[in-house]
DNA sequence: TGTACATCAGTGAACGCGCGTTCACTGATGTAC
DNA sequence: TGTACATCAGTGAACGCGCGTTCACTGATGTAC
């Protein structure tokens, strides 16, 4: 039956924000229409009302993950301003990040995933990178523009990259090896 | 019909060393076991006389490429006796193997989705990351055990990142900068 | 404000398709004598 | 070395299943008068 527009609208935001956490989660492949509408409390006949196709969702979703990231990278900054960069880098590289894949950074997630998608879903990740490179820019500060860009995204690539790193291995303490060894390198790097 | 010991066993390693590339290609879940045995030149009837499931598959996969991946390294620093760590760092962070996910690093081209396998694919990723550290501690020297270890684990780190990153991005200016950041990163962090 | 009707978000069944897996069969290989 | 037979890698069809997508239908919502 028919439902406010109203109603149609805060739906929609429920199937996005259900899929930005079941993709990271389980993988764009790894769960249908089905299971994602559930999540939502609808059927799966009312998906094409609100999206073109699943790769339409996806980068609806993907948007929404990495807005939801940058967000939580900024209220970590404002929880602990005597040190915003020790706080985004304390929580980015936790065991407990390594463990909360669904409420976690997408590019974690979902970075290789993303690569083999389509030009939506990589300019919904582009986006989110961009921003997270803002924040880290303002967080590393002093140095002028190009030089701090640069350095932002060495940071920015060393915590992705310790984070999948320590997600494909079986062992816990070489998991929590990476983590610390990224977090001590990101700090000298900084420091520099 | 029946097939010589010799060829069977040939078989099967043609199986593995196309799965290593596919899967890399177009992920775990992105190709069918039909294909993949056409790849190899057989019908998909004969799989399960080779491997006990997909899985399995995937974990001699994982185990193949990665052994592909540390044999590359090898062979650039071997080729390059007088700066082997710049050879693969040259090498592992160009636009071409942003390009070539299929002969790439299986770290990049296929971590979010590993993580998400079973312990066995894991267990291959881990063998190979070990053989990863083992050659960057070599190349960078000099330190003593455990630091060397966390320093080859950042840089390990930064490297993965920075190809994930490049690829998940559209714009090739963004992607190349991510290889040129963690390029020059690198080289500090080694140097420090 | 009240009534008549058009709109359309959501339902649930159905579509064709490809998936991983199983199986009866084939016929060359490997073994026993 | 030659013969008879058991083995088993590979074939190709079939299995049940879940996928993304489509569609006729429902009935509350939104609109026109």
């Amino acid at each position: 039956m028919r439902v406010s527009r109203k109603q149609a609208a805060e739906n929609r935001e429920t199937v996005i924000n259900v899929a930005s956490r079941l993709f990271r989660e389980r993988g764009f492949d790894g769960i249908g229409l089905k299971d994602l509408m559930k999540g939502a409390g609808l059927t799966q006949g009312a998906f094409y009302k609100q999206f073109a196709s699943k790769e339409d969702l996806a980068a609806q979703a993907s948007r929404r993950a990495m807005e939801s990231a940058t967000h939580r990278w900024s209220a970590a900054t404002a929880a602990q301003p005597e040190d915003p960069l020790g706080a985004v880098i304390a929580f980015y590289l936790s065991m407990d990040h390594r463990g909360e894949r669904m409420d976690g950074c997408p590019i974690a997630a979902l970075g290789s995933d993303a690569a083999r998608q389509g030009d939506d879903v990589k300019a919904s990740f582009e986006a989110g990178i961009k921003e997270y490179l803002e924040i880290l820019g303002r967080l590393i500060g002093e140095t002028d523009g190009e030089e701090l860009n640069g350095k932002a995204m060495a940071v920015l690539s060393m915590m992705v990259g310790a984070m999948v790193l320590s997600r494909v291995v079986n062992n816990p303490d070489l998991a929590q090896a990476f983590l610390d060894a990224a977090t001590k390198q990101v700090r000298e790097a900084v420091a520099a």
